[in-house]
DNA sequence: GCCAACGTTGGC
DNA sequence: GCCAACGTTGGC
């Protein structure tokens, strides 16, 4: 099952945000390379929740609700959100120095790119940032 | 606040 | 279709 991470200012939208709201649409995407891994979530599908320039670690994981669909924020076809529920907090975020010293992290689009915005993370990825984090793996 | 990386725009 | 100029993102 593909895991993906996606970050955001939480000057614009926290996880705190996100808990606050219960549901989140994931919106304002203007990336053609995230918004196409947008469009390959499936429900249920579980995503991390990266808090970029401001925290920049690892806060939680989401679930995936809704597939995508048009961006509400914007009548530009090109554009799609999906719709997102908080899961859990970590018990101890990750943070992007921890995850640039780890030897398995090294491939991950949050070091080798630094501007992209959705991205895929493999198994065992996931699995080392769940383990970083305090987090069990259901 | 600076700047590297990178995406987009527009002139040719 | 190339590429210079410019804007944005995001780490430092």
């Amino acid at each position: 099952m593909p895991y993906w991470l996606m970050k955001s200012e939480p000057d614009a939208y926290s996880w705190d945000d996100l808990c606050r709201e219960g549901v989140g649409t994931w919106d304002g995407v203007r990336n053609y390379q995230a918004r196409n891994h947008m469009r390959n979530m499936k429900q249920g599908e579980q995503v991390l929740f990266y808090h970029s320039n401001i925290g920049m670690e690892v806060v939680g994981v989401m679930e995936i609700l809704e597939e995508a669909f048009q961006d509400p924020t914007t009548d530009d076809q090109r554009w799609s959100a999906v719709r997102v529920k908080a899961i859990n907090p970590f018990p101890k975020p990750v943070k992007l120095s921890e995850m640039k010293q780890h030897p398995l992290l090294q491939n991950i689009g949050l070091i080798k790119q630094s501007r992209l915005s959705v991205m895929p993370l493999t198994d065992e990825e996931f699995a080392v940032i769940m383990d970083l984090g305090g987090m069990k793996m259901s």
